[in-house]
DNA sequence: TGACTTTTCTAGTGCGTACTAGATTTAATC
DNA sequence: GATTAAATCTAGTACGCACTAGAAAAGTCA
Protein backbone atom coordinates (compact mmCIF):
# COMPACT_ATOMS: atom_id res chain seq x y z
CA UNK A 1 0.00 0.00 0.00
CA UNK A 2 2.78 2.71 0.73
CA UNK A 3 4.99 1.47 -1.62
CA UNK A 4 2.77 1.73 -4.36
CA UNK A 5 1.65 5.03 -3.23
CA UNK A 6 5.15 6.53 -3.50
CA UNK A 7 6.03 4.70 -6.81
CA UNK A 8 2.88 6.33 -8.08
CA UNK A 9 4.15 9.72 -7.56
CA UNK A 10 7.14 9.35 -8.82
CA UNK A 11 5.70 8.01 -12.10
CA UNK A 12 3.69 11.47 -11.83
CA UNK A 13 6.80 13.54 -11.21
CA UNK A 14 8.67 12.46 -13.92
CA UNK A 15 5.98 11.99 -16.28
CA UNK A 16 5.44 16.00 -15.41
CA UNK A 17 9.28 16.74 -16.08
CA UNK A 18 9.19 15.07 -19.50
CA UNK A 19 6.06 16.94 -20.84
CA UNK A 20 7.16 20.23 -19.56
CA UNK A 21 11.05 19.92 -21.33
CA UNK A 22 9.99 17.40 -24.44
CA UNK A 23 6.31 17.73 -24.89
CA UNK A 24 3.87 15.18 -25.00
CA UNK A 25 5.21 13.63 -28.57
CA UNK A 26 8.74 12.82 -27.06
CA UNK A 27 7.01 11.88 -24.09
CA UNK A 28 7.45 7.80 -24.16
CA UNK A 29 6.01 5.37 -21.71
CA UNK A 30 9.57 3.31 -22.10
CA UNK A 31 11.36 7.29 -21.31
CA UNK A 32 9.51 7.55 -18.38
CA UNK A 33 10.09 4.21 -16.88
CA UNK A 34 13.74 4.60 -17.72
CA UNK A 35 14.24 8.19 -15.56
CA UNK A 36 13.04 6.46 -12.96
CA UNK A 37 14.98 3.04 -13.34
CA UNK A 38 11.66 0.54 -14.24
CA UNK A 39 10.65 -1.00 -17.18
CA UNK A 40 7.91 0.53 -19.29
CA UNK A 41 5.70 -2.30 -18.37
CA UNK A 42 5.73 -1.53 -14.57
CA UNK A 43 4.21 1.34 -15.54
CA UNK A 44 0.66 -0.52 -16.09
CA UNK A 45 0.67 -1.85 -12.81
CA UNK A 46 -0.05 1.87 -11.68
CA UNK A 47 -1.81 3.31 -14.71
CA UNK A 48 -4.08 1.75 -17.38
CA UNK A 49 -2.76 3.92 -19.89
CA UNK A 50 -0.30 6.38 -20.71
CA UNK A 51 -2.86 9.16 -21.86
CA UNK A 52 -4.68 8.41 -17.98
CA UNK A 53 -1.02 8.72 -16.40
CA UNK A 54 -0.66 12.30 -18.62
CA UNK A 55 -4.51 13.16 -17.95
CA UNK A 56 -3.85 13.09 -14.43
CA UNK A 57 -0.74 14.85 -14.40
CA UNK A 58 -2.51 17.73 -16.11
CA UNK A 59 -5.17 17.48 -14.09
CA UNK A 60 -2.36 18.77 -11.01
CA UNK A 61 -0.65 20.68 -12.67
CA UNK A 62 -4.36 22.69 -13.11
CA UNK A 63 -4.71 22.18 -9.98
CA UNK A 64 -1.91 24.15 -8.71
CA UNK A 65 -1.99 26.83 -11.40
CA UNK A 66 -5.36 27.87 -10.21
CA UNK A 67 -4.09 27.32 -6.43
CA UNK A 68 -1.60 29.72 -7.23
CA UNK A 69 -4.01 32.67 -8.58
CA UNK A 70 -6.09 32.10 -5.51
CA UNK A 71 -3.73 32.31 -2.96
CA UNK A 72 -2.21 34.98 -4.21
CA UNK A 73 -6.17 37.30 -4.72
CA UNK A 74 -7.00 36.16 -1.54
CA UNK A 75 -3.41 37.82 0.03
CA UNK A 76 -4.92 41.06 -1.56
CA UNK A 77 -5.40 44.00 0.97
CA UNK A 78 -6.92 46.64 -1.27
CA UNK A 79 -9.81 44.40 -2.30
CA UNK A 80 -11.37 47.39 -4.28
CA UNK A 81 -8.84 48.06 -6.73
CA UNK A 82 -9.06 46.05 -10.08
CA UNK A 83 -5.56 46.41 -11.30
CA UNK A 84 -4.14 45.28 -8.72
CA UNK A 85 -6.19 42.55 -8.56
CA UNK A 86 -4.69 41.47 -12.04
CA UNK A 87 -1.14 42.22 -10.84
CA UNK A 88 -1.13 39.80 -8.76
CA UNK A 89 -2.93 37.04 -10.56
CA UNK A 90 -0.90 37.69 -13.83
CA UNK A 91 2.44 37.77 -11.07
CA UNK A 92 0.98 34.40 -9.76
CA UNK A 93 0.18 32.76 -12.99
CA UNK A 94 4.17 33.58 -14.25
CA UNK A 95 5.72 32.50 -11.41
CA UNK A 96 3.18 29.22 -11.01
CA UNK A 97 4.15 28.63 -15.19
CA UNK A 98 7.66 29.65 -15.67
CA UNK A 99 9.16 29.07 -12.16
CA UNK A 100 7.35 26.76 -10.51
CA UNK A 101 7.47 23.28 -10.61
CA UNK A 102 6.73 20.87 -13.72
CA UNK A 103 3.70 20.34 -13.17
CA UNK A 104 1.62 24.01 -14.32
CA UNK A 105 4.57 24.04 -16.86
CA UNK A 106 3.66 20.47 -18.52
CA UNK A 107 0.32 21.69 -19.21
CA UNK A 108 1.43 25.05 -21.48
CA UNK A 109 3.96 22.87 -23.24
CA UNK A 110 1.87 19.89 -24.59
CA UNK A 111 -1.10 21.91 -24.66
CA UNK A 112 -0.71 22.02 -28.90
CA UNK A 113 0.23 18.05 -28.83
CA UNK A 114 -2.41 16.46 -27.23
CA UNK A 115 -4.68 13.97 -28.76
CA UNK A 116 -8.66 14.71 -28.90
CA UNK A 117 -9.79 12.82 -26.09
CA UNK A 118 -7.23 14.79 -23.87
CA UNK A 119 -7.85 18.27 -24.91
CA UNK A 120 -11.70 17.24 -24.48
CA UNK A 121 -11.28 16.03 -20.95
CA UNK A 122 -9.91 19.02 -19.65
CA UNK A 123 -11.96 21.59 -21.35
CA UNK A 124 -14.01 21.87 -18.59
CA UNK A 125 -10.82 23.05 -16.19
CA UNK A 126 -9.61 25.17 -19.00
CA UNK A 127 -12.66 27.12 -18.87
CA UNK A 128 -12.71 27.16 -15.53
CA UNK A 129 -9.30 28.94 -15.31
CA UNK A 130 -10.51 31.09 -17.66
CA UNK A 131 -13.42 32.29 -15.86
CA UNK A 132 -11.48 33.43 -12.98
CA UNK A 133 -9.72 35.80 -15.10
CA UNK A 134 -13.06 37.04 -16.99
CA UNK A 135 -14.11 37.79 -13.52
CA UNK A 136 -10.94 39.84 -13.17
CA UNK A 137 -11.67 41.60 -16.42
CA UNK A 138 -15.14 42.57 -15.61
CA UNK A 139 -14.85 43.61 -12.27
CA UNK A 140 -12.49 46.20 -13.34
CA UNK A 141 -14.51 47.30 -16.53
CA UNK A 142 -17.81 47.75 -14.35
CA UNK A 143 -15.85 49.70 -11.91
CA UNK A 144 -14.71 51.88 -14.15
CA UNK A 145 -11.07 50.71 -13.66
CA UNK A 146 -10.71 49.32 -17.23
CA UNK A 147 -11.63 50.81 -20.28
CA UNK A 148 -15.23 48.87 -21.81
CA UNK A 149 -14.56 49.65 -25.16
CA UNK A 150 -12.71 46.30 -26.02
CA UNK A 151 -13.94 42.69 -26.55
CA UNK A 152 -13.13 40.81 -23.19
CA UNK A 153 -12.85 37.14 -23.64
CA UNK A 154 -10.49 38.58 -26.79
CA UNK A 155 -8.82 40.47 -23.91
CA UNK A 156 -8.57 37.83 -22.01
CA UNK A 157 -7.31 35.89 -24.33
CA UNK A 158 -4.15 37.93 -25.60
CA UNK A 159 -3.16 38.29 -21.64
CA UNK A 160 -3.16 34.46 -20.74
CA UNK A 161 -1.59 34.13 -24.32
CA UNK A 162 1.13 36.39 -24.00
CA UNK A 163 1.79 34.56 -20.24
CA UNK A 164 1.61 30.94 -22.10
CA UNK A 165 3.46 31.55 -24.83
CA UNK A 166 6.17 33.00 -22.65
CA UNK A 167 7.03 29.21 -21.85
CA UNK A 168 8.54 29.33 -25.37
CA UNK A 169 11.42 31.44 -24.64
CA UNK A 170 11.85 31.63 -21.38
CA UNK A 171 14.90 31.08 -19.78
CA UNK A 172 15.30 30.62 -15.98
CA UNK A 173 19.30 30.47 -16.39
CA UNK A 174 18.72 34.36 -17.94
CA UNK A 175 18.45 37.57 -15.82
CA UNK A 176 14.90 38.25 -15.75
CA UNK A 177 12.83 36.42 -13.24
CA UNK A 178 9.14 34.81 -13.58
CA UNK A 179 7.73 37.62 -11.50
CA UNK A 180 9.79 40.27 -14.15
CA UNK A 181 8.05 38.31 -17.29
CA UNK A 182 4.61 38.74 -15.28
CA UNK A 183 5.54 42.62 -14.12
CA UNK A 184 5.96 43.28 -17.72
CA UNK A 185 2.80 41.65 -18.81
CA UNK A 186 0.62 43.57 -16.53
CA UNK A 187 2.79 46.70 -17.12
CA UNK A 188 1.98 46.54 -21.11
CA UNK A 189 -1.82 45.16 -20.97
CA UNK A 190 -2.98 47.40 -18.40
CA UNK A 191 -0.84 50.69 -18.42
CA UNK A 192 0.51 50.30 -21.83
CA UNK A 193 4.11 50.31 -23.78
CA UNK A 194 3.18 54.26 -24.88
CA UNK A 195 5.40 56.69 -22.80
CA UNK A 196 3.47 59.94 -21.13
CA UNK A 197 0.02 57.50 -19.92
CA UNK A 198 -0.76 59.47 -16.30
CA UNK A 199 -0.91 55.99 -14.31
CA UNK A 200 2.01 53.55 -15.67
CA UNK A 201 4.71 53.26 -12.36
CA UNK A 202 8.23 52.83 -13.30
CA UNK A 203 9.66 49.15 -13.40
CA UNK A 204 13.27 48.72 -12.87
CA UNK A 205 13.98 45.81 -14.80
CA UNK B 1 9.55 19.42 -66.02
CA UNK B 2 5.99 21.26 -65.76
CA UNK B 3 4.10 17.76 -64.12
CA UNK B 4 6.46 17.58 -61.41
CA UNK B 5 6.81 21.47 -60.39
CA UNK B 6 3.02 20.81 -60.43
CA UNK B 7 2.86 18.45 -58.67
CA UNK B 8 5.60 19.86 -55.97
CA UNK B 9 3.30 22.46 -55.60
CA UNK B 10 0.56 20.13 -54.76
CA UNK B 11 2.47 18.23 -51.95
CA UNK B 12 3.51 21.52 -49.89
CA UNK B 13 0.56 23.04 -50.28
CA UNK B 14 -1.33 19.91 -48.43
CA UNK B 15 1.87 19.90 -46.24
CA UNK B 16 0.87 23.22 -45.08
CA UNK B 17 -2.97 22.60 -44.44
CA UNK B 18 -2.27 19.87 -42.25
CA UNK B 19 0.68 21.96 -40.70
CA UNK B 20 -1.65 24.41 -39.84
CA UNK B 21 -4.53 22.39 -38.20
CA UNK B 22 -3.35 19.68 -36.79
CA UNK B 23 0.61 20.27 -36.26
CA UNK B 24 3.70 18.37 -36.95
CA UNK B 25 3.54 15.11 -35.12
CA UNK B 26 -0.38 14.27 -36.32
CA UNK B 27 1.02 15.14 -40.10
CA UNK B 28 2.39 12.07 -41.31
CA UNK B 29 3.45 11.21 -45.56
CA UNK B 30 0.62 8.75 -45.78
CA UNK B 31 -1.94 11.54 -44.38
CA UNK B 32 -0.22 14.23 -46.87
CA UNK B 33 -0.56 11.99 -50.14
CA UNK B 34 -4.03 10.49 -49.33
CA UNK B 35 -5.22 14.41 -49.23
CA UNK B 36 -4.14 15.05 -52.64
CA UNK B 37 -4.74 11.78 -54.49
CA UNK B 38 -1.30 9.89 -54.08
CA UNK B 39 0.77 6.59 -52.78
CA UNK B 40 2.56 8.16 -49.82
CA UNK B 41 5.71 6.40 -51.68
CA UNK B 42 5.47 8.70 -54.38
CA UNK B 43 5.84 11.90 -52.05
CA UNK B 44 9.86 10.44 -51.86
CA UNK B 45 10.37 11.41 -55.59
CA UNK B 46 9.87 14.81 -54.87
CA UNK B 47 10.79 15.11 -51.78
CA UNK B 48 13.86 13.69 -50.00
CA UNK B 49 12.48 13.24 -46.27
CA UNK B 50 9.23 14.35 -44.18
CA UNK B 51 11.57 16.97 -42.49
CA UNK B 52 13.43 18.08 -45.94
CA UNK B 53 9.12 18.65 -46.99
CA UNK B 54 8.05 20.29 -43.84
CA UNK B 55 11.33 22.46 -43.89
CA UNK B 56 10.60 24.16 -47.15
CA UNK B 57 6.91 24.55 -46.02
CA UNK B 58 8.61 26.64 -42.89
CA UNK B 59 10.57 28.68 -45.17
CA UNK B 60 8.02 29.56 -47.80
CA UNK B 61 5.70 30.38 -43.93
CA UNK B 62 8.14 32.88 -42.70
CA UNK B 63 8.57 34.35 -45.58
CA UNK B 64 5.37 35.59 -46.00
CA UNK B 65 4.77 36.70 -42.62
CA UNK B 66 7.91 38.71 -42.94
CA UNK B 67 6.53 39.92 -46.31
CA UNK B 68 3.20 40.88 -44.54
CA UNK B 69 4.78 43.19 -42.44
CA UNK B 70 7.19 44.88 -44.54
CA UNK B 71 4.40 45.23 -46.71
CA UNK B 72 2.49 47.28 -44.47
CA UNK B 73 5.40 48.95 -42.80
CA UNK B 74 6.08 49.89 -46.71
CA UNK B 75 2.35 51.74 -46.71
CA UNK B 76 3.17 53.68 -43.97
CA UNK B 77 2.09 57.67 -44.61
CA UNK B 78 3.43 58.94 -41.63
CA UNK B 79 6.82 57.61 -40.97
CA UNK B 80 7.57 59.20 -37.64
CA UNK B 81 4.77 57.98 -35.71
CA UNK B 82 6.48 54.87 -33.94
CA UNK B 83 2.76 53.32 -32.57
CA UNK B 84 0.99 53.72 -35.77
CA UNK B 85 4.35 51.56 -37.32
CA UNK B 86 3.83 48.78 -34.32
CA UNK B 87 -0.03 49.19 -34.87
CA UNK B 88 0.22 48.43 -38.94
CA UNK B 89 3.12 45.53 -38.12
CA UNK B 90 0.70 43.99 -35.22
CA UNK B 91 -2.61 44.03 -37.52
CA UNK B 92 -0.39 42.80 -40.73
CA UNK B 93 0.87 40.15 -38.22
CA UNK B 94 -2.25 38.68 -37.04
CA UNK B 95 -3.69 38.95 -40.62
CA UNK B 96 -1.02 36.77 -41.95
CA UNK B 97 -0.89 34.01 -39.24
CA UNK B 98 -4.80 34.04 -37.93
CA UNK B 99 -6.73 35.36 -41.47
CA UNK B 100 -3.66 34.55 -44.36
CA UNK B 101 -3.43 31.10 -45.93
CA UNK B 102 -1.63 27.61 -44.68
CA UNK B 103 1.80 28.90 -44.93
CA UNK B 104 2.26 31.21 -41.63
CA UNK B 105 -0.30 29.40 -39.55
CA UNK B 106 1.64 25.99 -39.94
CA UNK B 107 4.76 27.60 -38.67
CA UNK B 108 2.98 28.75 -35.01
CA UNK B 109 1.23 25.79 -35.10
CA UNK B 110 4.13 23.62 -35.35
CA UNK B 111 6.69 25.27 -33.32
CA UNK B 112 6.18 23.36 -30.26
CA UNK B 113 6.36 20.17 -32.18
CA UNK B 114 9.84 20.02 -33.97
CA UNK B 115 12.29 17.98 -33.50
CA UNK B 116 15.65 19.38 -32.82
CA UNK B 117 17.16 19.86 -35.81
CA UNK B 118 14.18 21.57 -38.07
CA UNK B 119 13.95 24.09 -35.06
CA UNK B 120 17.64 25.06 -35.77
CA UNK B 121 17.19 24.98 -39.13
CA UNK B 122 15.01 28.03 -38.91
CA UNK B 123 16.66 29.66 -35.79
CA UNK B 124 17.75 32.43 -37.81
CA UNK B 125 14.47 33.15 -39.82
CA UNK B 126 13.25 33.45 -36.37
CA UNK B 127 15.53 35.58 -35.25
CA UNK B 128 15.75 38.02 -38.18
CA UNK B 129 11.52 38.46 -38.24
CA UNK B 130 12.47 39.70 -34.13
CA UNK B 131 14.65 41.83 -35.50
CA UNK B 132 12.26 43.98 -37.48
CA UNK B 133 10.24 44.14 -33.81
CA UNK B 134 13.50 44.75 -32.30
CA UNK B 135 13.97 47.91 -34.58
CA UNK B 136 10.20 49.37 -34.26
CA UNK B 137 10.45 48.85 -30.53
CA UNK B 138 13.64 50.86 -30.43
CA UNK B 139 12.76 53.35 -32.55
CA UNK B 140 9.54 54.18 -30.72
CA UNK B 141 11.80 54.32 -27.36
CA UNK B 142 14.58 56.10 -28.87
CA UNK B 143 11.96 58.82 -30.16
CA UNK B 144 10.10 58.77 -27.00
CA UNK B 145 6.60 57.36 -27.85
CA UNK B 146 7.18 54.24 -26.09
CA UNK B 147 8.51 54.14 -22.50
CA UNK B 148 11.93 52.88 -21.82
CA UNK B 149 11.70 51.67 -18.26
CA UNK B 150 10.60 48.46 -19.31
CA UNK B 151 13.13 45.62 -21.15
CA UNK B 152 12.43 45.76 -25.03
CA UNK B 153 13.34 42.37 -25.86
CA UNK B 154 10.32 41.01 -23.13
CA UNK B 155 8.29 43.17 -24.79
CA UNK B 156 9.46 41.95 -28.04
CA UNK B 157 8.60 38.59 -27.18
CA UNK B 158 5.19 39.41 -25.09
CA UNK B 159 3.79 40.96 -28.16
CA UNK B 160 4.67 38.62 -30.20
CA UNK B 161 3.44 35.69 -28.03
CA UNK B 162 0.07 37.26 -27.33
CA UNK B 163 -0.32 37.03 -30.90
CA UNK B 164 1.27 33.72 -31.91
CA UNK B 165 -0.74 31.92 -29.07
CA UNK B 166 -3.88 33.77 -30.57
CA UNK B 167 -3.92 30.47 -32.84
CA UNK B 168 -4.95 28.40 -30.23
CA UNK B 169 -8.20 30.19 -29.93
CA UNK B 170 -8.86 31.99 -32.57
CA UNK B 171 -11.92 30.75 -34.55
CA UNK B 172 -12.49 32.19 -38.46
CA UNK B 173 -16.23 31.42 -37.66
CA UNK B 174 -16.51 33.94 -34.92
CA UNK B 175 -17.51 37.76 -35.18
CA UNK B 176 -13.91 38.54 -33.96
CA UNK B 177 -11.83 39.15 -37.26
CA UNK B 178 -7.67 38.73 -37.71
CA UNK B 179 -7.82 42.36 -37.74
CA UNK B 180 -9.63 42.66 -34.61
CA UNK B 181 -7.30 40.74 -32.62
CA UNK B 182 -4.31 42.60 -34.06
CA UNK B 183 -6.30 45.82 -32.70
CA UNK B 184 -6.91 44.54 -29.38
CA UNK B 185 -3.42 43.40 -29.42
CA UNK B 186 -2.42 46.96 -30.16
CA UNK B 187 -4.56 48.67 -28.11
CA UNK B 188 -3.64 46.75 -24.91
CA UNK B 189 0.46 46.21 -24.98
CA UNK B 190 0.83 50.01 -26.44
CA UNK B 191 -2.35 51.89 -24.90
CA UNK B 192 -3.24 49.06 -22.48
CA UNK B 193 -6.52 48.22 -20.85
CA UNK B 194 -6.49 50.70 -17.85
CA UNK B 195 -9.34 53.62 -18.36
CA UNK B 196 -8.59 57.07 -18.63
CA UNK B 197 -5.31 56.74 -20.47
CA UNK B 198 -5.09 59.87 -22.92
CA UNK B 199 -4.03 58.38 -25.82
CA UNK B 200 -6.02 55.59 -26.35
CA UNK B 201 -9.11 55.97 -28.92
CA UNK B 202 -11.89 53.94 -28.42
CA UNK B 203 -12.40 50.43 -30.63
CA UNK B 204 -15.57 49.59 -32.19
CA UNK B 205 -15.75 45.86 -31.58
C1' DT C 1 4.14 4.86 -83.73
C1' DG C 2 8.12 3.88 -81.13
C1' DA C 3 12.03 5.03 -78.05
C1' DC C 4 13.01 7.34 -74.09
C1' DT C 5 12.33 9.91 -69.80
C1' DT C 6 9.64 11.22 -66.02
C1' DT C 7 6.49 10.13 -62.70
C1' DT C 8 3.73 7.01 -59.84
C1' DC C 9 2.63 2.61 -57.82
C1' DT C 10 3.12 -2.03 -55.51
C1' DA C 11 5.16 -4.27 -52.05
C1' DG C 12 7.92 -4.36 -48.89
C1' DT C 13 11.76 -3.27 -44.58
C1' DG C 14 12.98 -1.88 -40.09
C1' DC C 15 12.08 0.67 -36.20
C1' DG C 16 9.69 2.73 -32.26
C1' DT C 17 5.38 2.96 -30.21
C1' DA C 18 1.71 1.67 -26.65
C1' DC C 19 0.37 -2.14 -24.55
C1' DT C 20 -0.30 -7.44 -22.79
C1' DA C 21 0.53 -12.11 -20.54
C1' DG C 22 2.64 -14.67 -17.57
C1' DA C 23 6.74 -15.73 -14.83
C1' DT C 24 9.54 -13.88 -11.06
C1' DT C 25 10.90 -11.34 -7.48
C1' DT C 26 10.01 -8.38 -3.46
C1' DA C 27 7.36 -7.08 0.50
C1' DA C 28 3.89 -7.78 4.10
C1' DT C 29 1.32 -10.99 7.38
C1' DC C 30 0.58 -14.64 10.34
C1' DG D 1 10.02 -18.97 8.55
C1' DA D 2 5.99 -20.12 5.58
C1' DT D 3 2.12 -18.14 3.02
C1' DT D 4 0.03 -14.85 0.60
C1' DA D 5 -0.24 -10.56 -1.72
C1' DA D 6 1.96 -6.70 -4.11
C1' DA D 7 5.10 -5.07 -7.36
C1' DT D 8 8.27 -5.62 -11.10
C1' DC D 9 10.39 -7.95 -14.90
C1' DT D 10 10.97 -10.77 -19.29
C1' DA D 11 9.33 -11.47 -23.52
C1' DG D 12 6.48 -10.74 -26.47
C1' DT D 13 2.21 -8.62 -29.91
C1' DA D 14 0.24 -5.51 -33.11
C1' DC D 15 0.40 -1.33 -35.28
C1' DG D 16 1.78 3.03 -37.43
C1' DC D 17 5.64 5.39 -38.80
C1' DA D 18 9.33 7.07 -42.28
C1' DC D 19 11.44 5.30 -45.89
C1' DT D 20 13.31 1.95 -50.04
C1' DA D 21 13.58 -0.96 -54.40
C1' DG D 22 12.08 -2.07 -58.41
C1' DA D 23 8.15 -2.70 -61.54
C1' DA D 24 4.48 -0.30 -63.96
C1' DA D 25 2.35 3.58 -66.01
C1' DA D 26 2.14 8.11 -68.02
C1' DG D 27 4.17 11.81 -70.63
C1' DT D 28 7.33 13.58 -74.18
C1' DC D 29 9.20 14.03 -78.59
C1' DA D 30 11.38 12.01 -82.96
Amino acid sequence: MKKSDRTRQEILDATASSLATVGYTATTVKSIAESIGMQDASIYYHFASKDELVGQVLDIGTSLAVDAVDRALAELTDLKDPREALRVAIIAHAEAVLGGGDYPRANVRSFGQLPPELVSRHRKGHRDYGQIWMQLINDGVESGALRGDLNRSVARLIIIGALCWAIEWFDTGEEVSAADVGEHVFQMVVYGLSADQPQQHAVSV
